[in-house]
DNA sequence: CATTAGCACTTATATATCTCATGTGCTAAA
DNA sequence: TTTAGCACATGAGATATATAAGTGCTAATG
C-alpha cells in the first residue's frame, strides 16, 4: 500500500463510520482530485488486499475487519476530548467523596450517555483487600447488623435475626475477638480463619458459638460473594444505532448483554487499550467491543465499550486513554 | 350486555392476548356454537358500545381499551400461580437473611423474567427510619469511613479523607456525641440537629469543628439523597413482545424508561393492585401498568409490571396479589 | 505509464399492479 | 332470533417495472 491508498482507506473508513452507507467511488472524486476510475483501480486493489469489501457486485465499498484493523493501528490517532466531556469527567474524578470504583461506574456511566455506546465495568473481586473491622450493631425486636469493612475503605452490611437465644453480649464479644484476630487478614482468607483459628476459641466461652459463628460466617461469605459484579450503562443504546435496523439481530445482541458467562468473557485483556473487532470479541460478530484493564488502589477490573463495528474508534480510544491516564493519577496519590 | 356478550367479549379478549391476531367471527363459531352470523351481530353491538374495535373497515376485532377494562374489572379473575412460580419467590421471601427492599427487587427481576414484561421498584425514601448507630472506621492512609445505620438496618457508607490535619480521636469523640445526642431521630432530621444542636457544642472542645462537623454532614445528607431509588428489571423485555414490531416504537417505549421525571409518575398509587392501561397510564399510551404499593417495616414504595396492554392480566395481578400476600406476613412479623 | 472517458452490466430500492384469504355488513329466508 | 348468501373492503404477499448508484473493463489520452 503506498501513501495514496492509506489516505483512500482512512478516508472510506471515516465516511463508513460517519455516514452508515456503503461509500463509492464518485463520492471520494473531488476529495482525490482522481476521476472515478482511477478511484476505483485503487479500489480494486485494496479489496484484494482485503481492506474492503462489497456487499454485492455493484455496491460500493464498506470496511472489512481487517480495514478496520489496519486503521486502528496504522491510520487513526486517539482523539482529544472535547472540552465539555472532560469537564464531566474532570468533576467525578476530582471529587474525593467518591470510591474508586464507584467514579468509574459514574463515568462509564457518562461515556455510555456521550457516545450512545454501551458500557461495561467488570470489577474483580478485590483480592487484595484486608478485614479492616467489623461491627455489630443492635437494632429493634431482636436483630442485628454485621458490617465488615475492608482496609480500602469496602463496606457490606448484612442483617440478621438473633430470636435462639443468642445474647448481644456475646455477639459484641466474639466481634472483638474477630477484631483482635484478623484484622489485616487477606479478605479472601477471613471465612477459613474464622473456621479454624475463631471458632475453636469462642466455642469455650460462647453458649450458643455455633449460631454465634453462623452469622459471621455468613457475613464474610456475602462479602466475598458480592464483590464480583457488572455494571452496565446504556444497554439499549444498541437502538440508537442505525445500522442495526432489524429487530432480530438487536434482540441476538441485547440478549448476549444478559448471558452471564458471555459478559465474563470481556474481562480479559492486557495492558493499555485494546481493540476487539467482530468475531475477534468472541462476543458477537457484529459489535467492536474496546477495553482497558485498571487497577487502582488493590481494586482491579476491565472497563470496556461496545459498540458497532463502525466505532468511532478516534474518539473511544480517547476516552479510555484519558480515563486511564486520570485512574493512574487517582492511584499515585493513594 | 347480556351473559352470551360478557362470555363474548371475555373470549375476545383473552383471544388477542394469547394470539395477538385481530379476532373474526369464523373463530368463535365452534365455542359459541353459533353461527358467524350471529356472532357478527353481537359484535357489532360490542363495538357500538366501545369494548372492541376495528383496525379497519374489514379485520377481526381487537378489544378497546374500555374492553380491557371491562375485562379486568369484571370479566377476569386473578390466576394463581404455578407450583415453580410460587417456589421461585417463596425462597426469597423465607430467606431471613435478605432485606426487605432486597427481597423485593430480587422478586421483581424473577417477575419480569417469568413473564418477559418489565418491573419496576420505586423504592420511596425511608421516611420513618430514625437514627440507630454512626461509627467512624479508620483505614490506612487518612481515611476514613463513616457509616450511618437506622432502626430499620439500613446502612450507608462514604468514605473521606482527613488529611488537613483533622485528628481522628476528635472523630471519633464527635461520633459518640452525635450517638449520645441524635439517636432516635427521624433520618431526614438528623441533618437539622446536627446543625443547631451539635454543632455548638463540639464548636467548643473540637479544634477542626467545621470541617469535623462537615463530615458528618455529607455522610448523613448522602443518606437521604441515595435512599430514593429505582430499580428495573427487563428493561428489554418489550423486544420479546410481537406487537412491537417497529423499532421506532421499542425505542419510544425504552427511551422513555430512562426518562427519571416520567418514571417517577408510576409511583402514584392506590391501595392494592390497581391497572392503568393505555392512555391511562400517563406513560405511553401503548403499554399497560399494574402497580401496587408496600409499605413494610417503615420502608415503602410502589412496584409496577409494564407491558403491552394485550397484557396476561389474570397472571399478573396474580402474582402482584401473591407479592402483597407474602409482604404483609413479613411486615406483622415484624 | 498513470489517468481518464465511455459503456455494458449488476443490484438494491421504490413503486405499481394483481391475487387471495379473511372478514365485514346487510338483506332475506328459516 | 338465528342463519345463509352475497357484495364489498382491505392487508398481505407475489410479481413486474423503472430508476439510481455503482462496478469492471477497454481503449484513448497526456
Amino acid at each position: 500500500m503506498d501513501e495514496r491508498q492509506k489516505k483512500l482507506l482512512k478516508e472510506i473508513v471515516e465516511s463508513y463510520i460517519n455516514n452508515v452507507k456503503p461509500v463509492g467511488s464518485q463520492a471520494l472524486c473531488k476529495k482525490f482530485k482522481l476521476s472515478s476510475a482511477t478511484i476505483r483501480n485503487e479500489m480494486a486493489l485494496l479489496e484484494k488486499l482485503g481492506y474492503i469489501e462489497k456487499n454485492h457486485v455493484s455496491s460500493g465499498r464498506v470496511p472489512s475487519e481487517k480495514g478496520y484493523k489496519y486503521y486502528v493501528d496504522y491510520l487513526m490517532k486517539p482523539k482529544e476530548l472535547n472540552g465539555e466531556e472532560m469537564l464531566k469527567l474532570q468533576t467525578i474524578f476530582h471529587n474525593q467523596q467518591l470510591q474508586v470504583s464507584d467514579a468509574i461506574a459514574k463515568c462509564m456511566e457518562i461515556i455510555a450517555d456521550i457516545t450512545n455506546y454501551t458500557s461495561v465495568v467488570l470489577g474483580k473481586s478485590s483480592s487484595d483487600n484486608t478485614l479492616q473491622q467489623v461491627n455489630i450493631i443492635p437494632l429493634d425486636n431482636n436483630q442485628v447488623i454485621a458490617l465488615v469493612c475492608t482496609n480500602k475503605g469496602i463496606v457490606e452490611n448484612k442483617k440478621f435475626n438473633i430470636s435462639e437465644n443468642i445474647f448481644l453480649d456475646e455477639l459484641v464479644k466474639t466481634c472483638d475477638i474477630i477484631n483482635k484476630m484478623l484484622i489485616g487478614t487477606p479478605i479472601d482468607q477471613v471465612s477459613e480463619r474464622l473456621e479454624f483459628e475463631v471458632k475453636p476459641i469462642i466455642s469455650k466461652t460462647i453458649r450458643q458459638y455455633e449460631k454465634v459463628y453462623e452469622i459471621f460466617y455468613d457475613a464474610f461469605n456475602d462479602f466475598t460473594k458480592n464483590s464480583a459484579n457488572v455494571f452496565f450503562s446504556g444497554k439499549t443504546n444498541i437502538l440508537k444505532q442505525p445500522e442495526y435496523d432489524n429487530i432480530e439481530e438487536i434482540k441476538r445482541i441485547v440478549n448476549k448483554f444478559e448471558d452471564e458467562s458471555l459478559v465474563k468473557k470481556i474481562e480479559e485483556a492486557s495492558e493499555g487499550v485494546n481493540v476487539y473487532i467482530g468475531d475477534e470479541t468472541e462476543f458477537d460478530p457484529n459489535v467492536t467491543i474496546i477495553k482497558s484493564k485498571y487497577n487502582i488502589n488493590g481494586e482491579e477490573g476491565t472497563i470496556a465499550i461496545i459498540g458497532p463495528k463502525r466505532m468511532e474508534y478516534d474518539r473511544v480510544i480517547g476516552l479510555l486513554e484519558y480515563i486511564n491516564k486520570e485512574l493512574n493519577e487517582v492511584d499515585e496519590k493513594n
